[in-house]
DNA sequence: CCGAATTTGGAACGACCGTTCAAATGAAAG
DNA sequence: CTTTCATTTGAACGGTCGTTCCAAATTCGG
C-alpha cells in the first residue's frame, strides 16, 4: 500500500481560504497559494484541482465556518433577539480587530465573481438567503416571547437587517470606523425595537 | 505643428470605465481595454498612463457622473425627503434594468482594492462619506420643513441609509430580486417616517 | 528488506500579462 | 510641396499566469 498524505488537507485549505479572503480571487496567484499553503504545485493540483475548484472549496469552507457555524452558535447561546444583536456586535468587534479589514468572503465574492460565475453565484446567493432566513426565524421566535414588538414583519425586517449587515461588511473594508459601524448597529437595533 | 488627437479621449475613458465597472480591476486586461476602447496600445499609454492610473481616472469619472451629478440632480429636482427616496427608487430601477447587474463601481472597488491601494481607498472613502453627507444634509433640511419627524437624528440616520444603499448595491450583483430590493427601500423609507 | 503505489517538489510549458519602443502616419506650419 | 513632429500602430519584451508532467522521495504490504 502507498502512504497517506503527509499534510493536513484541512489546515491547508484553511490557508487557501485566508489568502482568497484577504486578496480576492483574481489577485491571488497559484504561486501565492503554493507559498502560503506550504505544499508543492503537484500536491495542490492533485488534492484540490484547479484554481477555480480550489476557490469554490475555500468559499464553501468559509460559508460553513463563518456563517453556518457562527449563526448556529449564536442561536444556541442567546435568546432570539440577543442573537440578532450579537451578529452586529461581533461584526464590529471583528472589523476593529487587527485582521478585521478582510470583511466577509461571501460579500467580497458576491461583487467580484457572482456576475460571471454561476456556480459561485449560487453559493453566495444561498449564503445570503440563509442569513436572511436566520434573521427572519429569530424574529418570529422573538415575537412570540415579546422580545420584539408585534408590528415588526419578520420577512421584511430580515431583508433590511441583511442589507445593514452587508453594508457593514463593505464599510469594514472601505471605512473601518467605530462610529460608523456602531451607528449602523444601533439602527439595526432600532429596527427591531 | 503636429496634429491633434483623432479620438475623443472622454468617450474613450467612458468605455474603459464601463469595462472596469462590469468586470473589475484585476479581471480586466489591457488587451480587453485596447479592444473596447478602440485605440492602440501606444495611444492608450500615452493618453492615460499605465493600468492603475487609467483605472483611477475611470473611477474618478464614475464618481463624478454616477454620484456627484446624480445627487446634485436629485437635490435640485425634488424636496429633501423625496430626494432621499428617489435615491433608492432609482437604484432599484437601475438594478432591474437590462445592464443593471454591474452594481456600483465605488462599492465594487471598495471590496476589491481599498484594502491594498491607499489612493484608491481615499477616492472610495470620500465618495461614501460624501454620500453620507448628502443624506445627512437632506435630513436636516427635511426636518425644518416637517417632511421628516423630529426624532430622526440626521447624522445617525444618514449612516444607516448609506448602509442600506450599499447593501442594495451588493444585492444588485448577487441577488437582483425586486422583492428583496423593494423591502430594503421600504425600510429606508420607514427609517425617516 | 524489497517492490509497489502514491505523494512530493520543482522544472517546464504555452499563453497571456502589463509595458515599451520604433517605425509608419498624417495634419499643420512655412 | 516640403518639412516637422506628436500621434498612432502593432510588433516585441521580460515576467508571471495557470497548468502539466516527471523524476525523486517515502511508506506500507509482502
Amino acid at each position: 500500500m502507498p502512504w497517506q498524505k503527509t499534510f493536513d488537507s484541512d489546515a491547508t485549505l484553511q490557508k487557501a481560504m485566508e489568502a482568497f479572503w484577504a486578496r480576492g480571487y483574481e489577485a491571488t496567484s497559484m504561486q501565492d497559494l503554493v507559498d502560503c499553503m506550504g505544499i508543492g504545485r503537484g500536491s495542490l493540483y492533485a488534492t484540490f484541482g484547479d484554481k477555480r475548484t480550489l476557490f469554490i472549496q475555500a468559499l464553501r469552507r468559509y460559508d460553513q465556518r463563518h456563517r453556518r457555524d457562527w449563526t448556529a452558535r449564536l442561536a444556541a447561546e442567546a435568546s432570539p433577539r440577543a442573537a440578532i444583536l450579537a451578529v452586529f456586535d461581533e461584526v464590529i468587534q471583528g472589523a476593529l480587530a487587527g485582521d478585521g479589514r478582510k470583511g466577509c468572503l461571501l460579500v467580497n465574492t458576491a461583487l467580484e465573481l457572482s456576475a460571471h460565475d454561476e456556480q459561485v453565484a449560487g453559493i453566495v446567493s444561498q449564503g445570503l438567503t440563509e442569513m436572511e432566513a436566520f434573521f427572519a426565524d429569530r424574529l418570529v421566535r422573538a415575537k412570540t416571547t415579546g422580545e420584539v414588538p408585534e408590528h415588526v414583519i419578520p420577512g421584511e425586517t430580515a431583508k433590511a437587517l441583511l442589507a445593514l449587515l452587508v453594508g457593514m461588511r463593505v464599510f469594514t473594508r472601505a471605512r473601518p470606523e467605530r462610529a460608523l459601524l456602531a451607528s449602523v448597529a444601533a439602527q439595526a437595533q432600532a429596527l427591531i425595537s
